[in-house]
DNA sequence: ACATTGGTTCCATATGGTGGAACTTCCCAT
DNA sequence: ATGGGAAGTTCCACCATATGGAACCAATGT
């Protein structure tokens, strides 16, 4: 179901409704994947595609042929061996990357000061890409480099928009300044949501100021974040605010996600 | 190219050239993608797979409008959006974990103990399942916990069989037994390569013994791999010895990765 | 300016996709 | 056991729809 709101305008449907409806039905199957709904069935793929089961069978039976699907003892649809490997490789970040390289470069000399790219891992947050600014402090490289979510912006963008639960034990105390109470992350988390981004003031490493915002796909998930950092020193109230305002419009309006 | 030995026999291709044409394109985009190599282009893909350019065409622009892939300013051909989202999502490693659990349960009933399942991560080793075994000692989570390639056997393997390269820095003594230097490293490295498992004894954790092997994809790369540890104490050389022909035997034969 | 290579659109043709119905399992309820 | 029903695959005659050569555009390079 909700379909990635990809084949938003259907304009030219010429010669190829074999492949569109085979197209639609795979694509449901990823939804469905993606977002860790139940793996559908024949039956269930002919009823939301209004498709003849005959149909439908077969055009499973092609794409499953091919790798990109398989079905499991129940005969339930997942993603085939294909697909994983490719989920597996790592390339989808790495595609990520690439897509909003242009956005970073952007900011990182509208700037000056260090970009960076993120996504919500498992225990850290996973820095995926960066861009350094024309100064020379702060220009080392973060990529790899195991962030924790309470004590960065771009874990509270994460926390915030609930792309991560908090964590449950107890907060590692990374300056004076990091916020190690789940009270006070709460209520950090609150601001966040409603300011739209958020900001560390020597809560990771003395000295240091990051401003992060989410980045939403098609369908309104937040899929990544983007950061701004430098020594505090630099970023003062008023220059954050600024920087904020930059960001907002380099990340630009939603949709229009497109390659490049 | 090379395009994952799945459509090995072809015996049935009844009523679905059209998809069976279109899927096999973008199996090779997909496989070109994972490969990191060049993305294909439209003359490029009508080459390979012997169709007319309009047919080649017409079959791309029909998975284009569906994010299926999508195409960069130069025209090449990239995973789409539908495609990314999914790879991003981490599913493509649980779907790995669901795939590989039943070998994982049925060799911690075997041995007793504790066996994991592990991906290479970018800095660290990524522990993606865990089966406990029926000792108590012995028996902790380590699934998200990052644990370093040198003092690991998961790691040895992912470094043995060239999955990661061997760090640069500082080998991080975790005990007076880790490797540290790094010619030791690589001794121990052509070691693994040759025996086809690694094993840590006390390296990592005092007292913490454990045995890994390299699992491969039809493509015969190592894509992950499985651990067995537990205390010293009980794992000694003899035992050692016949975890590893029961991990041999558990893992099977290469080949039949079949799904559930 | 001209040739070359890459890509899309057009259109008449017949190939190949379509879907109703028949057939086969499997599962649940009686 | 027996029967009803739901899910899935195979069959086959029909004609809708995918096909591919050729024409048409657009870049790129010589």
């Amino acid at each position: 179901m909700a379909s990635s709101a990809f084949s938003g305008s259907a304009p030219n449907p010429t010669g190829a409704q074999s492949i569109d409806r085979a197209g639609a039905l795979l694509v449901s199957i990823l939804d469905s994947a993606t977002a860790s709904g139940r793996p559908p069935h024949v039956a269930t793929l002919a009823r939301a595609h209004d498709l003849p089961k005959s149909t439908t069978s077969r055009l499973l039976s092609a794409l499953e042929r091919q790798g990109l699907i398989q079905r499991d003892r129940d005969g339930a649809f997942h993603p085939g061996p294909v697909i994983t490997r490719y989920a597996r490789s790592g390339q989808g970040e790495s595609a990520l990357a690439t897509e909003l390289r242009p956005i970073l470069q952007h900011l990182a000399h509208e700037t000056g000061e260090t970009v960076n790219l993120a996504i919500a891992g498992s225990q850290y947050v996973d820095l995926i890409d960066q861009i350094d600014g024309r100064y020379l402090l702060g220009a080392r490289n973060w990529v790899g480099t195991p962030v924790p979510y309470h004590a960065s912006a771009l874990g509270k963008i994460f926390m915030a928009f609930e792309v991560t639960q908090i964590p449950a034990g107890r907060l590692e105390k990374r300056t004076p300044f990091t916020l190690t109470s789940h009270d006070a992350l709460l209520a950090e988390l609150a601001k966040v949501r409603k300011q739209g981004f958020a900001t560390i003031v020597d809560e990771l490493e003395e000295g240091l100021t990051a401003i992060a915002l989410p980045l939403f796909d098609s369908a309104h998930q937040v899929i990544a974040a983007i950061s701004v950092s430098g020594p505090s020193s630099r970023l003062g109230d008023s220059t954050v605010k600024e920087i904020v305002q930059k960001m907002i419009k380099a990340i630009g309006q939603p949709g229009k996600a497109g390659a490049a």
